[in-house]
DNA sequence: AAAAAGTTCAAACGAGCGTTTGAAACAAGC
DNA sequence: GCTTGTTTCAAACGCTCGTTTGAACTTTTT
C-alpha cells in the first residue's frame, strides 16, 4: 500500500530567445502522462480530467470525491491512494497546467526581450506574453484547457488558505518578471503604481474568464460570445493596455475623485 | 414555532435631483433594526453579523451554521428559525447591504445626471457613482462593511448557482442603468463594446476589492497599503477610466495582438 | 514459476453537516 | 393571572463527507 513513484515531467519550453527576431514562438501545452503505450497511469489522469471539470463547476469544498471518482470511473479509494488527500489532488489539478503555462509565459516574455535588442517592450506586447499561454489554453479542446482557465479565475476568489498559499507560491516567479518587464516599458510611472496596476491586470484577467454567465448576461453580452475566451482577451488586452498607460493621478486628482461635494 | 414577520426597511436615498447642482450627496449606509429601545431583533442582527464574516473568510460551502451561531452566541436552531434554511440566510446577509448599495449607487448616478444638465457624463464621473457607495462601505467601520465588501467580491467568482442568480438579479438593474450611462460618454465606442468593457470594469472591481492579500503581496504592494481598500479604490478609478476611453481596435488590431509570428 | 511490488476494490469508520423536534422560557393582551 | 403567540434551547435525525482498511487482483522483478 505504499505511494506510487511520482512523475515528474520535464517542461519543454523552445523559446527562440538568441539573437535574431522570432518569427514563430513554439510553445508547449502540455505534456501527456504516457510512459508506456497503453494506460499505464490512465487511472491518475482520469482522476484529474473529472477533477478539474468538477472543480471548476461546483468549486472545491462543494465536489465530493465521490462525485469525482464515479465521474472518472474509478473506485473511490484510488483518489486517496494516488494523491494522498483532497487537498493533494486539487493541487495536482493546477500543478498539470498552471506550471506549463507559466513556464511559456516567462519564455515568451524572454523571447520578446531577446528580439527587442535592449529597447523596452511595449504594454502590448507584454501583455501578449501574459495572454497567449492562456489563450493556448482556451483554445485547446480535446485536454480540458478550457475548463481549466475557468477553474484557475475561480480559484484566486477562492477563501481557502491552502488554496491562496499555493497560487501565491506558483505565481511569485512569474509575477516577478513581468512587474519588471512593466516598470521598464512604463519608466515615468512609479514602481508602487506599477505594482497595484499589474494587481488590476492579474484580477480582471481572471475575473474575467472565470465570470458567471448570468452576470456576462445582465453586461448584456452576446449569448454567443459568453463562452468565447478568445473574443474576451482580444478585447480584454487593449482595456488593460489603456489602463496600464493611464497617467498618475496627483493627490488632488485622487482628492477630486471621490469627493463627494464640489 | 411560526416564522417571524419579515422586517422590510424603507430604503432612504436622499438624491438631490431636481434643478440646481448638488453640492452635497447624503447617503444612507444602512439602517439598523430597532423596532423596539432595545434588544429586539438581536439574535437576528447577531446571526447576520457573525454570518458575514465568517462566510467572508471562508465562503459559504465551509462555514457551517455551528459556526456563525456560536461566534454569534446563540443558539444552532435560531438560524433556521429566523432565516428557513443556510441559503435563505445567505441571501440575507447579501440584501442586508448590497440593496442599500447599489440604490445608493443609482442615485448619485441620477444626480450627477441631473447636475450635468442634458450633457453626456464623464467616465469619471460615472465610475465615482459606482465606487462611491463602495467606498463608504469601506470607510464604515462600525459595522461590518469592510468585511461586506470581500464578501461581495468573493461571491462574485463563486460556483454556486443559487449564488449566481441571486447576484444577477441584485445587479441587473444597476449595470443596466450605469451601461446606458457608459454608452452615452462613450458615443463613439460600438454598445458591444461598450458591454464588454463595463463586464471587465466590473470584475476588476470585485476582484480587487476580493483579493488575497498573499497575492497582492507578490505583486508588491505594500503590506501597510493591502487593507486599505480606499487607496485601492484611487489607484484602481483612473486605470478603469483609461480603459473605458481605450481606441476601439479594428479586427485588424485584434488579429495583431495575438498572432504568435510576425 | 515464485516472489515482490503496485494497484484496485467493497466496506466500513468516525466526524460533521443542515435541519427538525418538542418542551421550556418569555412576552404581551385581556 | 391566565392565555396566546413568539423565541430559545438541548437533543436528536438522517445523511454525506474524507479517509482507512485489508483482502483480491495485476504487473514487474528475480
Amino acid at each position: 500500500m505504499s505511494q506510487p513513484v511520482v512523475r515528474r515531467l520535464p517542461v519543454e519550453v523552445v523559446s527562440s530567445s538568441a539573437g535574431a527576431v522570432p518569427t514563430t514562438i513554439a510553445i508547449s501545452v502540455v505534456g501527456k502522462l504516457t510512459d508506456k503505450p497503453a494506460d499505464v497511469g490512465d487511472t491518475k489522469r482520469r482522476i484529474l480530467d473529472a477533477a478539474e471539470e468538477l472543480f471548476m463547476e461546483h468549486g472545491f469544498e462543494a465536489t465530493s470525491l465521490r462525485l469525482i471518482t464515479t465521474a472518472a470511473g474509478v473506485n473511490l479509494a484510488a483518489a486517496n491512494y494516488h494523491f494522498g488527500s483532497k487537498e493533494e489532488l486539487f493541487q495536482a489539478v493546477f500543478t498539470r497546467r498552471l506550471d506549463p503555462m507559466n513556464n511559456d509565459r516567462m519564455a515568451l516574455l524572454a523571447a520578446y526581450e531577446a528580439a527587442a535588442d535592449g529597447e523596452p517592450l511595449t504594454c502590448e506586447r507584454i501583455i501578449s506574453a501574459m495572454f497567449i499561454p492562456a489563450l493556448k489554453l482556451a483554445r485547446d479542446h480535446e485536454q480540458g484547457g478550457k475548463n481549466f482557465l475557468r477553474l484557475l479565475g475561480r480559484a484566486y476568489a477562492d477563501p481557502a488558505p491552502f488554496i491562496r498559499e499555493f497560487l501565491s507560491r506558483q505565481y511569485a516567479e512569474m509575477i516577478g518578471r513581468f512587474r519588471a518587464a512593466f516598470a521598464e516599458a512604463l519608466p515615468h510611472l512609479p514602481r508602487e503604481e506599477v505594482s497595484w496596476r499589474l494587481h488590476f491586470v492579474m484580477g480582471a484577467l481572471s475575473y474575467t474568464l472565470a465570470g458567471s454567465d448570468g452576470l456576462k448576461l445582465i453586461s448584456q453580452i452576446r449569448p454567443e460570445d459568453v463562452d468565447n475566451d478568445e473574443l474576451l482577451l482580444k478585447r480584454l488586452a487593449p482595456f488593460l493596455a489603456a489602463g496600464l498607460r493611464a497617467p498618475v493621478g496627483t493627490a488632488q486628482d485622487q482628492q477630486q475623485w471621490f469627493s463627494e461635494s464640489d
